[in-house]
DNA sequence: GGTATCCAAA
């Protein structure tokens, strides 16, 4: 909006209008409606002022106009108009209908007025249907409709999305000659818009030969409301050159569509002109405009107008959640919450919903079943996007089993739901369950949109599969969302997760506006394939364009720089995030740091690394120092890490493993004893190693040492007897990490590691010439790595390894990685 | 008896 166009403070005192209350209080009404109506239709005193007219007057419930009615009977009263009509509209109000029928059809000589509100009485309590044969019924009653039949029944076709409806009032509003009125069209206006019909909407806007200032609220809103945010902008300067004055309802009509824009400029203007006008101490509009400023990326500025508001809202309070939620900053919403709770503000389906999401994003189980117990009290049960709520909040708090549950008794469920469950199994690696769920939405008929695909994909970039990733991708060309750019990005990991980078490099090289997301997952699926160079060429590719790179991107960058042992690149672009970029480098960022550096040996440096950090080094930094310490045998700095990891994270065994294997790597016996014991005493256990290998669509699931699997002894069997043959073409057993025992069991033991198994499986359950793919939980072993490009050797066979860090190709004896990993 | 602010899944 341009600032200029705004007239300065003259608008207050051109402004006709008063500002709207934030919400009025009901005060018990007085006889006075009954009063002006007599003066009307010429009611003798002794009626309208009769008590027991000043009793219905009153009447708040059904309860009490059932005690009334005896009343108006005995005082010989039901017979008169204003009483029946009385009787009609309350019966309406109170939701019995036929009740409100039984009064209006017995009675002869039936006044207009009592039609009216006996149509009235319909529209909101019975189907439009009935409403519109009531108004035909009218119509052969002989009984004319004034311009208010048709305003409320517009208002029920809006709020119900009823297209069909509202088009066939619009058509009786026309042959009632109501086509030029102001109030009926601007309803007629208000359907279009609420049926998401924004042209025709626009079409009668427009040949409306009168517009007030209503009609041009009713447009603005509707092109804000349905996403077309700069063109209500636009109307909002029109309407002042066609000399109306925006109000307090104009702006907070159009705060919204300047927060879709995402432009602060845009949205200070406006904020400029509610002050000039009056109307920035309004408690809906300093609403609107904290809520703008938040989305508009500027969430302090928003807290600052929360905190000067001299009244809030629930709205306001659920607005401030919001912005923190989406700003990347759930604590603080969670802090906004416990003081609406302190302050004695009953919270809302809203309030929960973004508490909700809160507690998702911090993973903080134990604080969103608290706040799921506010779902009980506040009977939400029923209300289906709480209960979305509830299953992503589980979902990302790691209980899936919990997600099921709700999502198994949940009545209604929409796509929302359903997206919400797949995603839900997706991020909780149980990808048999997220395509089972996919496809028994598919079978009832519920078609996938965006938000599905993206979900199935995840699951599937998952399970690693070529065959699926094909499938999938099918699927999302025939349902049309292949143009969709969060849908053809996922496509993109997918493939890259699969190890088929070119086919993902294709994919990518085909989409028309890629966003910054895209390019974070080429670059990021270059690096775990130990393509470092073709990772850097691409990023470079990328800062030449439009599209900026984010934190993400760096991350991706420096990770590809550690997997390829570019060292002094890594460097450089670390230093370049925050200078060129302004990137403030997170603790992910100092980890994948300390990795590049520790893992190509420089040990000493990765320390002085950590030491200069500006903030206290984690859990991920202090684990990729020690993962350095373990590849290069460094006992000094791997016990210093060590001792850093069990503070910070106590009840992890794998950090004693990992020190242990230092320590027997060389070969200090004693303290490998010592970290033993220690393991022992504090009851800590090792994560289980774990690989995947699917077969003819079955996950098969082997943990190291395991004999439960129905093929387990053809399974060690034939790993016996490859290990011969591996020996024979040169490969050596490392028995380094395994202690204490003599080596021919030392071997036995290095045969029974997980990835082992499930390679052996794949060799024995899949024909010659076929790619065998492997997932393994933790990293591999080197001597599982060793082994298994032997057995790439010998077998001719090319073996797919995922770690829990990257891929390893392995075909002819040689590895993608070069042994750098 | 016509217009309005906060929200569920990537």
């Amino acid at each position: 909006m341009r600032s200029s166009s705004v007239p300065p403070i003259a608008i207050v005192k051109a402004h006709n209008r008063t500002p709207l209350k934030s919400s009025s209080i009901t005060i018990p009404s007085s006889p006075l409606p009954f009063h002006t109506l007599s003066e009307r239709t010429h009611i003798p005193s002794h009626v309208y002022k009769h008590p027991a007219a000043v009793l219905l007057e009153l009447c708040t419930s059904m309860k009490e106009l059932h005690q009334i009615i005896p009343l108006v009977i005995k005082n010989g009263l039901y017979n008169e108009h204003l009483f029946q009509t009385k009787l009609v509209s309350l019966f309406s109000k109170y939701g019995s209908i036929n009740e409100a029928a039984r009064v209006f059809e017995p009675i002869d000589d039936k006044l207009d007025a009592l039609y009216h509100t006996m149509l009235k009485g319909y529209a909101k309590n019975s189907s439009l249907e009935t409403a519109l044969a009531f108004l035909c019924r009218m119509r052969y009653d002989d009984v004319k409709p004034v311009v208010y039949n048709f305003t409320y029944l517009l208002k029920v076709c809006g709020d119900n999305a009823d297209l069909k409806r509202g088009k066939e009032i619009h058509g009786q509003l026309i042959t009632n000659s109501f086509g030029a009125n102001v109030f009926a069209m601007t309803g007629v206006v208000n359907m279009y818009a609420k049926c998401r019909q924004i042209d025709d909407a626009y079409k009668m806007f427009d040949r409306m030969p009168e517009r007030d200032l209503v009609s041009w609220n009713t447009i603005i809103a509707g092109f804000s409301q349905n996403g077309f945010a700069k063109k209500a902008l636009e109307l909002v300067l029109r309407m002042q050159d066609e000399g109306q004055r925006p109000d307090s309802i104009t702006l907070v009509t159009v705060l919204p569509a300047a927060a879709d824009v995402g432009s602060l400029m845009v949205g200070k203007s406006i904020h400029g002109y509610a002050i000039r006008a009056g109307f920035a101490k309004l408690v809906n509009i300093s609403t609107a405009l904290a809520d703008m400023y938040s989305k508009c990326g500027s969430v302090e500025t928003a807290r600052l107008i929360f905190d000067g508001m001299d009244q809030k809202t629930v709205v306001s309070w659920n607005s401030m959640m919001d912005g923190y939620v989406q700003n990347g900053e759930p604590e603080k919403a969670i802090a906004v919450f416990e003081k609406m709770l302190e302050e004695g503000i009953d919270p809302t389906s809203v309030t929960i919903m973004e508490a909700l999401h809160a507690c998702a994003d911090l993973g903080d189980l134990e604080r969103g079943k608290f706040v799921h117990k506010f779902v009980d009290q506040l009977n939400l049960g029923s209300d289906i996007s709480v209960m979305n709520s509830l299953i992503s909040m589980y979902s990302k708090c790691k209980r899936a089993d919990i997600a099921s549950d709700i999502f198994n008794n949940l009545n209604g469920r929409t796509h929302v739901s359903w997206n919400a469950m797949i995603l839900g199994y997706a991020q909780n690696g149980r990808v048999s369950e997220a395509l089972n769920c996919f496809s028994e939405m598919k079978s009832l008929g519920m078609k996938p949109d965006s938000f599905t695909m993206v979900s199935v994909i995840l699951a599937l970039a998952d399970l690693s599969i070529t065959r699926h990733a094909k499938w999938i991708h099918g699927l999302v060309i025939r349902s049309c969302l292949d143009k969709n750019i969060f849908v053809t990005t996922a496509l993109v990991d997918m493939y890259a997760k699969c190890g088929a980078i070119h086919m993902a490099r294709k994919l990518f090289d085909m989409i028309n506006d890629r966003h910054v997301i895209t390019w974070n997952a080429m670059i990021d699926g270059y690096g775990t394939h130990g393509l470092g160079r073709a990772a850097l060429d691409l990023f470079d590719k990328m800062k030449k364009g439009t599209v900026e790179p984010n934190d993400i991107t760096y991350l991706s960058v420096i990770s590809a720089c550690s997997h390829s042992g570019l060292v002094d690149e890594g460097l450089h672009h670390f230093k370049s995030m925050k200078q060129d970029y302004g990137l403030e480098p997170s603790m992910d960022h100092y980890g994948t740091m300390v990795d590049l550096l520790g893992r190509a040996g420089r040990i000493k440096e990765a320390w002085d690394f950590i030491e200069n950090m500006p903030i206290s080094p984690g859990i991920t930094v202090y684990g990729a120092m020690l993962g350095a310490c373990k590849i290069h045998k460094n006992v000094e700095f791997g016990e210093k890490a060590a001792n850093k990891l069990f503070e910070l994270n106590p009840d992890e065994g794998g950090y004693h493993v990992l020190l242990a294997n230092i320590y027997a790597s060389t070969s200090k016996w004693s303290k490998v004893a010592e970290v033993r014991k220690t393991m022992e005493k504090k009851g800590l256990k090792k994560t289980p190693g774990c690989s995947l290998v699917e077969l003819r669509n079955e996950v098969h699931s082997f943990y190291s040492g395991s004999t439960t699997h129905p093929q387990s002894k053809r399974i060690y069997a034939f790993l016996e007897e490859l290990g011969y043959e591996i020996k024979a073409a040169g490969y050596v057993p490392d028995t380094n990490s395994i202690l204490d025992v003599e080596d021919d069991v030392q071997e036995q033991l290095l045969n029974s590691h997980s990835e082992k198994l499930a390679i052996a499986f794949g060799l024995l359950n899949t024909s010659p010439g076929t790619t065998i793919h492997v997932r393994k939980n933790l990293r591999v072993c080197g001597d599982c790595h060793n082994a298994t490009k032997y057995i790439s050797l010998v077998t001719g066979r090319e073996i797919i390894v995922r770690d829990m860090q990257r891929f390893h190709h392995f075909k002819n004896g040689i590895c993608s990685c070069g042994d750098y990993w």
